[in-house]
DNA sequence: ACGAAGCCCTGCAAGC
DNA sequence: TGCTTGCAGGGCTTCG
């Protein structure tokens, strides 16, 4: 599931062959997605060049003249660049083609990803204005999350992935990054010391850095712009490893659910 | 304000 | 083999 790396990932894939390039026609073939497609999206973005690729929290932005295109990838998604000659497979919803015979494609058997038209300032929107720093920033650290976790007894993990706290981590990037801080998914939030939030932030912009480095974590669906998985999936320390052996002390890794969500963890190593 | 649960959707694995 | 069932889960939305 693509989350801040994967996201990146395709941002960085994307940016160059789009930058510049005059979008010739757009051809929607399921507009169900998370949200419809907005019927008017061919007409308003069709003649119009591409001025930014930008990422935010795990949207990317187009930014045209006059207005944005928002895309999330949901839970399955995909950006490729192909050629306009490569037939359509399935679940192939949306084709951007340029005028440099280059399509950008949206896949997404799950559907949970969305495809949005803005006019105005982006960040501004309501489903971005309110998103918290993004972790790779500066703005990001563990004085930040040890200040606003005071009082809460929400479990650490949850908060992570709470997009209004910290932008763009998801199930994976939580868990390996507790994993490395030594800290519970379950603790109480507002129950962890502020020199274990510096730890935790330094982790979480460690593996981050280290995913986007490895072009993010391929499950099943996530593939890079240009058709390859990102292969971080090789390193990862707990998420998907229930009951295999801790790396570090090789008890079996315990897995439970939190917030509905399944989360691994070793029980020796995490406290 | 916070926290928990519901919902959207398809693919895959397990069970019968 | 071919069904059914359960699970995976991001994040907006609603409810308590």
């Amino acid at each position: 599931m693509p989350e801040l790396p994967e996201v990146e990932t395709t941002r960085r894939g994307i940016e160059s062959s789009l930058l510049h390039r005059k979008i010739a026609h757009v051809l929607v073939r399921m507009p169900k997605l998370r949200w419809p497609v907005p019927p008017e999206l061919a007409h308003l973005v069709t003649g119009k060049t591409i001025e930014q690729v930008m990422r935010r929290a795990k949207y990317l932005v187009l930014k045209l003249d006059g207005g944005s295109v928002l895309i999330h990838l949901g839970m399955s998604g995909s950006l490729r660049l192909v050629q306009s000659n490569l037939t359509a497979g399935k679940h192939d919803h949306v084709d951007f083609c340029f005028d440099s015979g280059i399509v950008l494609r949206y896949n997404d058997p799950r559907r949970f990803g969305s495809i949005l038209w803005l006019e105005n300032d982006p960040l501004k929107h309501p489903l971005l204005k309110d998103l918290g720093p993004e972790p790779l920033c500066d703005g990001f650290d563990g004085d930040y999350l040890y200040q606003l976790s005071r009082g809460r007894k929400v479990a650490i993990k949850m908060l992570l992935m709470n997009n209004q706290v910290v932008a763009g981590i998801g199930n994976i990037y939580a868990s390996e990054a507790l994993f490395t801080a030594g800290i519970r998914p379950d603790r109480a939030a507002g129950r962890i010391s502020r020199a274990r939030y510096l730890t935790l932030a330094a982790c979480i912009k460690e593996v981050l850095n280290r995913a986007i480095a490895m072009g993010g974590t391929t499950l099943r669906n996530f593939l890079k712009p240009d058709g390859q998985p990102g292969y971080f999936k090789q390193t990862l320390l707990v998420y998907g490893r229930g009951e295999q052996p801790c790396t570090k002390c090789r008890m079996p890794l315990k897995q439970i659910r939190l917030g509905q969500r399944s989360s691994v963890f070793c029980s020796r190593c995490q406290r």
